[in-house]
DNA sequence: GTCATTTATCATGC
DNA sequence: GCATGATAAATGAC
C-alpha cells in the first residue's frame, strides 16, 4: 500500500493537469495588476494559493512560466493584457 | 541529443574560457542548459545518496569520471538537495492534506 | 552553504 | 500542433 501511494504522488508530478479557469483567472489578474514587478511575495503566494486551491510550488511555477514566456512575446499576450489590466485597474493603482 | 553522455567526446566542454581578450562588454553569455545523459545522473544519484555532501576530492574525481566540470558536479549536488527538500515538503502536504481517500 | 530565479526541456492536455 | 504545468541546469543574491 505504501509503494502505491508513493509511487503516485513521484509520477503525479510529472502528470500535469491544467488549472480550473478561476484559478487561471486569479493569477491573471495578480500578473497583469503587477506588470511593473510581477514578484509576488511569499505571503502574496500563500494567499494566491489558498484562493486557487493550488500550492505555493504550482504559483511559483505559474508565475516563473508566465514571466518568461510573456517576455518572449509580448505580443501574444498583448491581448489578455489589455482584458485583465481593464478588470484590474483599481487594485494596481492602489 | 545526448550531449556528454558516454561517448564523451571531449570535445568539449568548453569553458567559457576564454581569452580575457573579449570585449568587456560581453553580456557573459549564460551557459546553455544542457540536459545530462543518464549515466552521469546515476552516478551522480548515487554518490547522492551515500552523502548529500560531497567534498572536494570526490567531486573533482567525479567531475573527470563524467566529463563535467567541478562547478557543475557542485551545482548538481546543491540543486539536487533543493529537489530532496521539496520532495519531503510535498509528501508531507500529500499524506496530511488527504485522508488517503 | 540555502534559495528564489531564469532558461530550456520534458511530458502531458486537448 | 502548440498551450501549459513541472522539472532539470545554471545564475545570482545573501
Amino acid at each position: 500500500a505504501v509503494m502505491i501511494l508513493r509511487s503516485r504522488f513521484l509520477d503525479a508530478r510529472r502528470k500535469r493537469r491544467n488549472f480550473n479557469k478561476q484559478a487561471t483567472e486569479i493569477l491573471n489578474e495578480y500578473f497583469y495588476s503587477h506588470l511593473s514587478n510581477p514578484y509576488p511575495s511569499e505571503e502574496a503566494k500563500e494567499e494566491l494559493a489558498k484562493k486557487c486551491g493550488i500550492t505555493v510550488s504550482q504559483v511559483s511555477n505559474w508565475f516563473g512560466n508566465k514571466r518568461i514566456r510573456y517576455k518572449k512575446n509580448i505580443g501574444k499576450f498583448q491581448e489578455e493584457a489589455n482584458i485583465y489590466a481593464a478588470k484590474t485597474a483599481v487594485t494596481a493603482t492602489n | 541529443t545526448n550531449p556528454g553522455s558516454s561517448s564523451a567526446s571531449s570535445s568539449s566542454v568548453t569553458k567559457e574560457g576564454s581569452k580575457s581578450s573579449s570585449n568587456s562588454s560581453a553580456p557573459r553569455t549564460r551557459k546553455k542548459r544542457c540536459p545530462y545523459s543518464k549515466f552521469q545522473i546515476r552516478e551522480l544519484e548515487r554518490e547522492f545518496f551515500f552523502n548529500v555532501y560531497i567534498n572536494k576530492e570526490k567531486r573533482l574525481q567525479l567531475s573527470r569520471m563524467l566529463n563535467l566540470t567541478d562547478r557543475q558536479v557542485k551545482i548538481w549536488f546543491q540543486n539536487r538537495r533543493m529537489k530532496e527538500k521539496k520532495l519531503s515538503r510535498d509528501r508531507l502536504q500529500y499524506f496530511s492534506g488527504n485522508p488517503l481517500l
